[in-house]
Order: C-alpha cells, then structure tokens, then sequence
DNA sequence: ACCATTGTTATAATCATCTATAACAATAGA
DNA sequence: TCTATTGTTATAGATGATTATAACAATGGT
C-alpha cells in the first residue's frame, strides 16, 4: 500500500503525508529500522516538491518516529508510545463516533456497522 | 453536540465546518427543514469570520444538502443520497481501514476494536 | 414604503502552502 | 582526499485561506 496524494483535497500535502506515515509506522507496517525514500525520491515520486516531504519528514523527526540524517537518508525508530488513560479513551470515544458516523453516511445503522465490520475481519484473517 | 473546530489543524477551518455539517445532516442530527445558525451567528460563535462560514455553506448548497436564501437563513434540505454498488463498497473499507489504523495506534487489535465497539454501543444504547 | 435581518460581493492585508531553482552541509564510500 | 548522495537552507513567486471592513441585494414583517 504505496504512499499516495490527493491534490484536490483541502488537507495540506504535508499533512497528508505526516497523517499517513504516522498511521504506517503505528500500525507496524513500516518497522523500525526500515529505510524511507529519500526526499528528493519521493517527491519524484508523488510529483510534489522536495520541501513539501522535507517538511513532512522533519515533523515526525521532532515527534521522534523517523530518523533523518543527511547524506545517508531516513530510518524508521518506532511507533509512538500509545497514549494511556483518560486521553486513550477519549481517542477511542472520537475514532468510534467518527467511523459510526461515516457509516451513517452510507446509511449503516451502528448495528449493520458492526456487522459489515466483523465480515471485513473474517474476510481478510 | 455543537459545531468545534480546531484552530490548529492543518485542515482549513472551512473543510473541518464543511466535514462536520455533512456528517451531522448525514447521521440525521440535523433533520430536513431545521435552521442553521446564520453566518454572522456562527461566525461570532466559532470566533472566525463570517467569509469562513459564508465559504462552507455555499458548497454544502452547491452540493444540495442545505438551502441559504438572504433575508431568511440557512435551512437543512436533507442527506445525500447515500452511495451505492462499488462505490459504497470501497467507501466502507475505508473507514474499516481507517478505524482499524487509527485503533492500531492506541495499541488494539482489530479484535479488542470490535470488543471496544461493543461495549461502547452498550453503554449508549 | 420602510426597515431590520440575512446572505453576497468587493477590497485589501496577512499568513500558510506549494513550487522552482540553487547553493550549502554532512555522510559514506571509492 | 575526492565524489556522489542525502538532508538543509535560502530566495522568490504563485495560489489559497483567513481576517477586517464596508457596501450591496434579497427577503419578510411592520
């Protein structure tokens, strides 16, 4: 599942990128250790500027996900540590009411929701 | 559940305003025929200009969802029509996917998600 | 007819984003 | 030491988002 864009949305690209590789390093599928493109690959890549992933890159540097280090490229560390308590449950809270709500949207009851999702898991175990 | 937006994200205020009104009419919490706030009101409200709101309600009637006539206000005209066939289908393994990453990075498993959904649709049923 | 209310349009200023181009700085390897 | 590779910084221009202020246009009620 490659990087991808979407340059008609209004979400900066930066951000698109930041969200994204977030998402990959937290769910594992970027482990630690592993290489990233490099800036300038990517941005071939993704038809942007360097800069824009630069300043993707350099943003989940400071949140200590990726390590960039020139001349030899950037490296995966590790996920962030999961937050716990209180913050957890209201990230939780906020992921659930968003995916009921986009389901709601297709015109899912939470009920068919859950549903269609416990299909998606047989499906793809 | 007020409108909120979030002066820090990178997402334009007006896509997080137009994101949140289309959910809301979507999951039927703003019924056909229901008022909205007018711009100038939200505007106060949300502590932004009244251009930003003026901005995401002229695309949400560009795409129908609700009614803005001058003098009067801004009236919800009803959901969208909600999508069908393939298309429904990918949309709906998008927010499977989207939640399960999201959980992935508290620590879940797509299994303890579905344990998580359940209690959650418990407690507010 | 008048007037308050509401959305719309106009102007201008500021800031963020994205782009192009180029030079600079650190690293690894020949 | 030299060189290619990689990230970083600098400059400048274009576009979009947001704000402030003001005037304009349609609607409904007095």
């Amino acid at each position: 599942m490659p990087l991808a864009i979407d340059q008609t949305s209004p979400v900066p690209i930066y951000a698109q990128l930041i969200e994204q590789l977030r998402l990959d390093i937290a769910a594992g599928r970027l482990a630690p250790g592993e290489q990233l493109p490099t800036v300038r690959q990517l941005a071939v890549d993704l038809r942007v500027n360097m800069h824009t992933v630069a300043h993707a890159y350099a943003e989940l540097a400071r949140e200590g996900l990726i390590a960039v280090r020139r001349g030899v490229g950037t490296i995966v560390v590790g996920p962030p540590a999961p937050p716990q308590g209180d913050e957890r449950a209201r990230k939780l809270a906020d992921i659930i009411q968003n995916a009921l709500g986009q389901a709601a949207a297709l015109g899912l009851t939470p009920e068919e929701f859950v549903s269609e999702l416990d299909t998606y898991l047989r499906r793809n175990e």
